[in-house]
RNA sequence: GGGCGAUUAGCUCAGUUGGCUAGAGCGCCUGCUUUACACGCAGGAUGUCGGGGGUUCGAGUCCCUCAUCGCCCACCA
């Protein structure tokens, strides 16, 4: 502290870093962020969006924590019971991804070296290791998070809901296990979901390929062409399809190209000209060829599949698309999505052949080219096309190719056995909430979950699903996406997550009959549950089974506890297999707002030490009946369908309620060029840099700031010079050698962003964003402390309103506006527009005007009392009012208050409280608005505002006092007269005279404030003032002549709403005075 | 290809149902060591609201169209 400080504790500078953790462990040590049931029927609870243990927080994170602290807090005070849940995700794939890959570069071993059980305890080390920095970066921010429940998505609580809910879908049969085609990661080997690819666009090959007709006849083709951009693909082709009507589809597209050219414009002729021909030009070619290819299909006819020395069919389908490339289509279900399908709409006929083995090499059904990988088989497969004459040509085009997200390596389509939710609707229905007093049916998962939003909706409670801030956008991109309705893959070939509980086997003749008379013994377990099936996910109960002679797959769930325990070993030894995938991570977190809070049965959840009891105490309701269901989702557009649709349809199944009635969508954080933000592009910020720059409550002020509406926001990223400490634009500074270092252009030395190049130094990466945070803290903090050097030995006595000095009723009026106006925005979900009526009020309300004028008051014994009482009141509404955006500085300043003023309030106590991160909301008594009061205080500013800007004109010093002459009647006399000290506090007058008559000297400088003119006498000089007058006439004229144009339009004053018409009247009134009045004072200037 | 969104001051963004004389913060310019704060105070300049058309008495706001940029989804033999 410096020596400036004697006689207080603070000092001039703001450093959050001084005073950031002890407050945090202040709030920690007085439990200020437990929550408990009680008897309060005012709830908050807002399910933290579980950040991954990949890998370290970035400001992506921090503006969703923010936002939820931001709404957290708020309730908080305002008396709810409010629990924010916290926790983090194991993230399957992305975690046991990056301890795989670490575990290679580090050891040079693969996961199959050191197998299951080493590498899971791997990666929970790496979990330990990131949850606790994750947490430590969340307190650094200030999350007022219930610690004591923090959970883990692998815990035992929630793996116990993972294993209920599994078995009771399985039992619905809206679990299945089926053939299905997936995108397959060949290097994670693991299926990967439809939204966790990546298309990206490369160079790429289309190879035609000849394929020879059998048995060609007279006047037949010898071979047909077809195209791939796989062509080792071919060796699990299994027909080729033409069009069953190519004239027909011809004659249809040429109508449509003839249609669209009619209909363009200049300056799409040329295009649509060119299809027409392009099209016409095809028929005349290739119609002939293909209406015979189509024949030789309906005969049955087949070709020779190269290579493999297969023949294979011909097929008529519409997938054949005779506009493009030969009009005949290679195709290949095993490996192909739409090849898939037509299989499926073919499958008597033809078959599907697997090609691939799990790791991408080509397995025995490759003939020759098995034990290739897929790239090396496919070199050689058009290298041995090429030598038998069947390679046609090679064109060069750009494709797409789906990558992984995780490996980033190119997608296989294939098949294999997977586990899916039943998204579609179900005979019968679904029930939701089974056992609940909220039982009631949904057409199906997805369709419940669209009628919670947007349905007829007949839930036993009714509640219903809005999006913020903009219901109609978000909702439509929910509902889109449901109303597809596709099954959902949930199993995933990992090591890392909730295993699937499932025994099965495939059985048949005597095996199975004595399997299921051994499995009858546990028929009347409620928590066992077992079907046979085909392999078409059709469930079949195995007494229906009786007389089947074929081979069946049984599927025996169990649910967990003593279920596993009991039965497990007995299963195996019949002969079922656990199924050793693990669950799609979205499965356990779609539970998290219910798993968290004990389901199924909170008295017997398992807890770690120290964590808050999930049953029932003193007969208070158990977790999961007091906190569920929640209140509000706060999340970023991309996890609408990932999670909130999941989590909506797994609190509907389970509980039959919503998990939430309301859905915050925050903007997301890109960088300076307009690109996401992201560790592993380099652009990524990592909060507690930022925190440690410039404070927590600046980065989390200026958070607020950004979250306007669904406008995602740029942060221009700098990075700070390991060599000089500069601040670096990235986006405006020359590359080094790799995407990851930049040139420092101070030094001309290359440094790196990523922190991993060995020899490159790493530099921290902030936003100078940030200051104004910084700044605003330290005004924060200065006008506490002024505050604070003026409160010695203020004490409180009930104190009549009315009886006030206005300065005070003023600056009580305007909080009275400013909490209510904030509000209004908070309910509003508008952070940006709430901290801007808070920065207002605080800034420049209290600190440039109320403040300036109470300091005469401090130091006159006679008011002083008074005036300390009403600045301890407007400080101390000030802290509660900024908490929620400013927590840190705002407890550290309540702890002084409280100190020097631990009694406050006007005419009566204001509720005392030791921290204010549990004090009372601010809600002033409406009698403390006068608006009347704020308009003469308008007037009042808006004279000392012109008083100021004749001294800036004029270059009269601030510290030099004038008199001022004001001319001026009736009500504004008498208001000035009342202002009269408040204006020569404010302006540095010397003495004021007021007069209707008042006279303006030739020396005087002059302007005109509504009805009232201003003369400072003796600073004019004589041509300046002739040309300030002329421009504010000029300006005033102009918006005369406008307001006198629209009000001489006939259709103006017929149309416009009245209102606006006597606005704008008014309005002309007063520029038309104004004019008058600045002529006046010219032509006195020029006589 | 389909859908959603954006384009307003040098930068980052506001601008509710059309009534606007278009705002804020940062930056910029001028002047101030006014003892709470130079992370500050006072004053100031800055815009064909992406281009073009239309509806209307009136358009940043509504409609059409073009351009550019994002995001999501689908597809490509």
């Amino acid at each position: 502290m410096s020596e400036k400080d004697s006689g207080n504790e603070l000092s001039t500078q703001y450093d959050p870093g001084a005073i950031e953790r002890p407050v945090y462990d202040r709030w920690l040590d007085r439990q200020a962020f437990n929550a408990t049931p009680d008897e309060r029927d005012q709830l908050y609870v807002v399910m933290m969006p579980l950040p991954n243990v990949t890998g370290a927080l970035h400001m992506g994170h921090a503006m969703d924590n923010v936002m939820q602290d931001l709404l957290i807090r708020w309730h908080r005070m305002q008396g709810d019971n409010s629990l924010w849940m916290a926790g983090t995700d194991h993230a399957g794939i992305a975690t046991q991804s990056v301890v795989e890959t670490r575990l290679f570069e580090l050891e040079g071993k693969t996961r199959l070296d050191v197998g299951r059980e080493a590498l899971v305890e791997k990666i929970w080390e790496w979990k330990d290791q990131f949850q606790k920095r994750i947490v430590t970066q969340q307190q650094a921010m200030g999350c007022s998070c219930d610690w004591d429940r923090q959970r883990f998505t692998m815990d035992e609580v929630c793996a116990r809901a993972v294993r209920h809910t599994f078995f009771h879908m399985f039992a619905d049969k809206l679990i299945y296990r089926g053939n299905r085609l997936v995108n397959w990661d060949c290097h994670l080997q693991t299926a990967v979901a439809d939204d966790e690819i990546e298309h990206r666009k490369v160079a790429g090959h289309f190879w035609h390929l000849k394929y020879p007709v059998i048995d060609p006849e007279d006047g037949e083709p010898e071979f047909v062409i077809v195209a791939t951009t796989r062509p080792e693909t071919m060796l699990g082709d299994t027909a080729v399809a033409v069009h069953p009507d190519p004239a027909g589809r011809l004659d249809d597209l040429i109508a449509a190209a003839r249609e669209k050219l009619a209909k363009a414009t200049d300056k799409e002729r040329s295009g649509a000209e060119e299809d027409l021909q392009r099209l016409e030009e095809r028929k005349r070619t290739h119609l002939a060829p293909l209406e015979q290819l189509a024949a030789m299909a309906r005969a049955g006819r087949q070709v020779k599949l190269p290579l493999q020395c297969r023949p294979i069919p011909l097929i008529l389908d519409e997938w054949a698309k005779p506009e493009l490339g030969s009009g005949c289509v290679k195709i290949t279900p095993g490996h192909d999505p739409n090849d898939y399908e037509v299989w499926g709409r073919h499958s008597e006929a033809i078959e599907i052949i697997n090609i691939l083995n799990t790791d991408g090499t080509l397995n025995e059904n490759a003939g020759n080219y098995q034990g290739d990988d897929r790239f090396a088989a496919r070199k050689r497969v058009v290298a041995d096309l090429d030598e038998r004459g069947l390679l046609d040509r090679i064109e060069d085009r750009e494709i797409e190719i789906g990558h992984s997200d995780r490996s980033k390596t190119p997608i296989e389509p294939y098949i294999s056995k997977q586990w899916f939710v039943r998204m579609s609707d179900v005979d019968g229905g679904v029930l939701c909430g089974r056992g609940t007093d909220k039982e009631f049916r949904i057409p199906g998962l997805a369709q419940g979950a669209i009628d919670a939003v947007a349905g007829d909706w007949k839930s036993a409670t009714g509640r219903k699903l809005t999006f913020h801030p903009d219901a109609t956008r978000y909702g439509n991109t929910y509902i889109n996406w449901l109303a597809e309705k596709r099954d959902w893959c949930i199993s995933r070939q990992l090591w890392w997550g909730h295993q699937i509980p499932i025994w099965h086997g495939t059985f048949g003749g005597d095996s199975l009959t004595q399997l299921i008379t051994a499995l009858d013994a546990f028929s009347d377990r409620d928590d066992f549950c077992v079907w046979a099936t085909h392999g078409d996910g059709e469930a079949i109960a195995l007494a229906d089974l009786s007389g089947s002679t074929q081979d069946v797959e049984i599927l025996a769930c169990l649910r967990g506890g003593t279920a596993e325990e009991d039965l497990a070993a007995k299963l195996e030894a019949l002969g079922l297999a656990r199924d050793p995938d693990v669950l799609d991570t979205w499965f356990s977190s779609g539970l998290w707002p219910h798993s968290t809070l004990g389901w199924p049965d909170p008295p017997t959840a398992a807890l770690e030490p120290g964590q808050s009891p999930l049953g029932s105490v003193d007969g208070k309701p158990s977790a999961l009946d007091y906190y569920y269901p929640g209140s509000c989702l706060v999340t970023g557009r991309d996890i609408i369908t990932l999670w909130v649709a999941r989590m909506v349809i797994m609190g509907l199944y389970n509980l039959g309620d919503l998990p939430f009635t309301d859905c915050f969508i925050h903007a997301n954080i890109l960088d300076g060029k307009g690109e996401k933000m992201s560790k592993s592009k380099g652009n990524g910020i990592d909060p507690v840099d930022i925190i440690e720059r410039y404070g927590a409550d600046a980065m989390r002020y200026v958070i607020c700031e950004l979250q306007t509406g669904s406008q995602d926001v740029r942060v221009p990223v700098q990075a700070i010079s390991p060599f000089t400490g500069d601040l670096i634009d990235l986006a405006k500074t020359k590359h080094g050698s790799t995407k990851f270092t930049y040139i420092c252009p101070h030094s001309q030395k290359e440094f790196d962003v990523l922190g991993t190049m060995p020899d490159v130094p790493a530099a921290k990466l902030i936003s100078d964003r940030f200051e104004v945070g910084r700044a605003f803290c330290n005004k924060l903090w200065n006008a506490a402390r002024f505050a604070m050097i003026n409160l010695e030995n203020v004490t409180y006595s009930a104190q009549e309103l009315q009886t006030l000095p206005s300065e005070d009723r003023w600056i009580l009026s305007r909080l009275a506006h400013a909490c209510r106006d904030l509000d209004e925005q908070l309910e509003r979900y508008n952070p940006a527009a709430a901290i801007a009526v808070a920065r207002e009020f605080f800034w420049n309300e209290v600190c440039d005007w109320y403040l300036e004028l109470v300091k005469p008051r401090m130091k006159d014994a006679g008011q002083a009392q008074l005036a300390r009482q009403v600045l301890a009141v407007t400080l101390d509404q000030v802290l509660r009012l900024l908490h929620p955006f400013v927590p840190f500085i705002t407890e550290a300043l309540w702890e002084k208050l409280c100190e020097q003023a631990p009694v406050r309030g006007i005419d009566s106590e204001l509720p005392a409280s030791e921290l204010v991160v549990n004090a009372a909301w601010p809600a002033p008594p409406a009698n403390w608005i006068d608006e009347s009061l704020e308009r003469e205080f308008d007037l009042l500013q808006d004279l000392v505002r012109a008083i100021r800007d004749i001294r800036a004109k004029y270059g009269v010093a601030p510290r030099d006092s004038i008199n001022v002459d004001i001319r001026a009647a009736g009500d504004s006399a008498r208001v000035l007269e009342l202002l009269t000290p408040l204006i020569q506090t404010a302006a540095n007058v010397d003495s004021i005279t007021i007069a209707a008559d008042a006279q303006r000297t030739k020396d005087s400088a002059s302007a005109i404030v509504g009805e009232v003119e201003v003369f400072v006498p003796g600073v004019v000089d004589l041509e300046k003032e002739k040309v300030r007058l002329t421009k504010s006439l000029e300006k005033v004229t102009k918006g005369a002549d406008g307001a006198r144009k629209k009000l001489g339009n006939q259709g103006f004053l017929a149309n416009a709403q009245p209102d606006v018409v006597a606005r704008e009247k008014e309005r002309l009134g007063e520029l038309e005075a104004e004019q008058q009045k600045l002529q006046q004072l010219l032509e006195e200037l020029d006589g």
